[in-house]
DNA sequence: TATGAATGAGTTTTCATTCAT
DNA sequence: TATGAATGAAAACTCATTCAT
């Protein structure tokens, strides 16, 4: 209690400070075309208090993108074992999930854009968060087997994976598109789609 | 057609080696981390020529994206109208999607990854080879509620969607996993999700 | 007298501790690539700190400079009087030299490496310093020339210089050779062939 | 043979035009305070130039520093044993030393002022060259002592050492000394002073 | 048409120094 | 006096593009 002092607390604010302005920078303008002297006049600090929270313009990007998951991920992970019904997890979850895409629309052009073309990113993305994101879904979708409303012969993984691939396509999409009609108008639709592919009555 | 001499025909043929290297260049490197050197390089050429046959660095990923796509929809445009099912015409068209990436990996992690973090591209994509793409969809999907196969109450412009979104997203996924068990295998399973999920029999 | 209180003590204290710390970090990373914080850290205070005893970086430099060559100069203007055979002065000045040396590594590796690449530096030190050390030598040798046991006709000032070329190039040698054999014991040998050199009997 | 075409030589010239302008800039300014565009300005080439024929900065002084050392040892090899007396041999010796420093006055303010603030510098020239010249050095005072014009006694791997130790030394000083009287015209006193110190008569 | 050496604009990063606390 | 976070100037190096051959 006694560590976390005042100054822990203006770092911490002013670290998020400037990674809100690289997320800005770089959706604006793409990670590689982005120049740290931009995030920093963005962040209104010099260019070097940059590099006094953080090593390099590289670890910006990496941290934006560990910022961003966790959020997600905790959200999730607290939100959904206080439901129920298996199909409302899965609806549940695609709110989350567009929900924070909708409200951190810099964050999420990074994150569906900027981070994909790194190998990198990805590969540690893959084997860590999406892992858990996944394994969520996975979860989901057996209990709804479990519960006899989701058909039992079907790869829980795959299907997982598809409604993963629907979710964070949707979410690329609407980043990119300008008219930016509401994201999360689409989880009930989508969720519709997916709910009767599934579905036990349709064996 | 006269004008079509053996001259032209190595320069076409030229420029196409050229092309293929800057795919396998950005492929493996990333566009922006990928030199045109490197690119001269892999196609056997001095820096200097690959500058008599694209206007620049730039160009060449302008140009392989308008290779790939104008591949993809003639084909489709082309095959396409000789099925008569609307559900066969769907699993043609993930098919032809899912061959070309395979058939082509340099080619496809230029387009699902590198491709996308440029705003200019993704408009361009957006307006005329996207539009194209969701129109062949759309065109499928209002053939099958015309028969009676697919709900008519759902939108054919949203599912045109969803489904690009299913396909992209897996392409993607497919490119960026190192494993690569084949991506084409996937084209039943995620059709019969889609087309479970807009079945008449669900409304 | 008065003046020279406790705090004033504290004050000339502390001075030592950063200069003695600088010279320490600038014996091992060299001047340029050591870093003003590196100074500081050595010493215990903090960056700004260093500011409030010195300057700037190159004034570190400079007082470390002028705080080595005085501890010298004084103490042989101090000893050598007292020494009646030139011979043995000039003995007693090599001892000298290379026992400070000796003491004082990392003065010593700043002294014969880091301040030998200034201009500034090496002009300062030939005009104050230097000449003051020549001059040491020079009466010496002249004592020995008055008293016969050096010979007449050789040049005092050039072989002042002489003898300064040779201490100082084995100085240099002992600070950048790991191995450090004493550099004390070289001092017999050296005077030996000086001595035979300049010894009466070879006119 | 018909490996070294016009455009080698165009290569080489240039390397070497870039060579001495790098000395002249570091000699002028010390390594690090001069910058690469100072090198190149003084080249007459483009900055980028430089790094067409130089890895890096560091490289330019490694360069320069193997380039200096190989035109002095080659021609020491190749002269030396065409004398006879072991004398003349370390007189010879001295004069190309010296020379070489008259000559090239910027190549050596950069070899004995620059380069002796790097340790790597300074253990690569200790293992290499430095003692390359001591052996040369020594096989001349082993040939004296053979001869019986040196004493046998004494330590010829010492007094390799001291020689050069008088002869660095006071090229040094010549090179930092703005007067400039000639460095040519000391060999005589220092081969004196030299000579009658391991002088045989004097045992 | 093909070449590839030369160019020089552009960007990340470091670090001496300052100054509000 | 002491601190150390913030500053911003400065420089090495890269690489897309040009152009003389």
């Amino acid at each position: 209690m006694s560590t976390d002092t005042a100054e822990d607390k203006v770092r911490r604010e002013r670290r998020e400070t400037i990674l809100r302005a690289a997320a800005k920078v770089f959706a604006q303008f793409g990670y590689f075309r982005a120049k740290v002297s931009d995030v920093a006049r963005a962040a209104g600090v010099a260019d070097g208090t940059v590099y006094l929270y953080f090593r390099n313009k590289d670890d910006l990007l990496t941290s934006i993108f560990n910022w961003a998951m966790e959020e997600f991920v905790t959200q999730a992970r607290e939100e959904l074992p206080e439901i129920v019904d298996p199909r409302e997890q899965l609806r549940r979850f695609a709110q989350l999930h567009f929900g924070l895409i909708e409200r951190e629309r810099d964050l999420a052009i990074v994150f569906q854009v900027e981070l994909r073309h790194s190998t990198r990113f990805m590969e540690r993305f893959s084997t860590t968060y999406l892992a858990e994101y996944l394994q969520i879904l996975r979860e989901a979708i057996e209990a709804g087997q479990t519960a006899g409303v989701f058909r039992k012969q079907l790869n829980s993984k795959v299907h997982a994976k598809f409604l993963f691939g629907i979710l964070d396509g949707m979410a690329t999409n609407w980043v990119l598109s300008r008219k930016s009609n509401s994201l999360s108008s689409m989880v009930d639709p989508v969720l519709e789609l997916f709910l009767n592919g599934v579905n036990e009555r349709h064996a």
